[in-house]
DNA sequence: ATGAAATTGACCGAAGGGGTCAACGGAGGT
DNA sequence: ACCTCCGTTGACCCCTTCGGTCAATTTCAT
């Protein structure tokens, strides 16, 4: 790929990274027109492949962006280095949103080429996905202390019910972009205080 | 469309409506080959079209039917005429399993369908939505008695909560098909009972 | 003005798309 | 044995789309 590509300017590169991942979330890796890539970030295709020297590439890079991003904002707001759960559930919110607010389409395209079947890229990404598999924050069911939460709870049912709901609200606001941050942020929120208040141990 | 087409034996009609369902959902509708449809369902593209005289129809046809199907599931298993919350929850619950046991990638085609963009069908699916929007199963918030549950619980935010959490769940689900029915059904029941533990007020 | 770099429109060959149609083959009637 | 109907198909048509190239034009610093 040319190095100059990344000489552009911030606001043309990021321009054609999120019609990347606008047009590979919605096609399969095949049926996914370069052309329309290009023009969607106000480019024309032959630049386009003057950058990328071709569609496999593009691809591939979009899908190594994925990692970097992802690591970068969830460091950015301290995601690795919370001790309360619900204080690293904030961050980690907090981070995904931010994510959702400049690279709308990133998550859908994550989730789209991890399952992509064409051969011509998927062993490229399962490869590439094993080496950055080790960054996941895992481990948060470890780090609960039992003690600070209602007697009796099931803590790991608790974890799962929590994970769940915030894919759910996060996939239900993906189907509706742009996505509305101020909303998002206090939604996510009050959920967290409900959470506090139904599981956390009150002290009365 | 060909009439001759209800009168075929139920597991070809079956294919034929499952092929269309995972095509449809995993492309737009302009970039949906009919040809993948009919080789996916075991037939030649001839006779698919022999059956429905061009895509649209067959494309309008098979969105019609996920309303005809959620409401015959919906109506079996009681969904319409629970009285308690939980039991309501765990009727639907059932009946959406079904549903994705049967025919796996409804679910996916009718969001996808939902917000097709096409003009060639996009006045049709809205036309024809709202035409069954009225069946859904609304109003289960006025139906909790709050005497039942945990004094001071916030039931606006119980519901959405339980709600997303059911979304997030069928979501992760429907991303490593084929599905596992005995691992949902006991998986749900785990959940309710949890929800049912936290959040119902205890007698003793 | 000049040369290098950025950017484009036009173009190409291959593939894929929706839809048609003549023909095939088997079942049933005579 | 022959005909007829009908479910079914493969080959075909014509048009569009796609990935990729390249010569030509524009931009811009010197």
């Amino acid at each position: 790929m040319n190095e100059k590509f990344f000489t552009l300017p911030e606001e043309k590169r990021q321009s054609i990274i999120n019609a990347g991942y606008r047009v590979f979330s919605q096609n399969t890796y095949k049926k996914s027109p370069v052309a329309e890539v290009a023009s969607e970030a106000g480019i024309s295709k032959s630049l386009l492949f003057h950058y990328f020297k071709n569609k496999k590439e593009l691809y591939l890079f979009l899908w190594e962006n994925c990692a970097q991003i992802t690591i970068e904002y969830m460091t950015e707001y301290g995601c690795y280095d919370k001790e309360d759960f619900f204080e690293m559930l904030y961050s980690g919110m907090r981070a995904k949103i931010r994510i959702m607010e400049k690279y709308p389409y990133m998550g859908e395209f994550t989730i789209k080429a991890f399952y992509e079947e064409d051969p011509e890229v998927r062993d490229d990404i399962r490869k590439s996905y094993v080496k950055y598999k080790s960054f996941k924050a895992d481990g948060a069911l470890n780090r609960l202390n039992p003690d600070k939460f209602v007697p009796g709870l099931d803590l790991e049912m608790m974890h799962r019910e929590i994970y769940m709901a915030a894919e759910g609200y996060l996939w239900e606001m993906m189907q509706k972009l742009p996505i509305d941050v101020e909303k998002m942020e206090s939604d996510f929120t009050r959920m967290i205080e409900f959470w506090k208040s139904i599981y956390l141990k009150k002290e009365d």
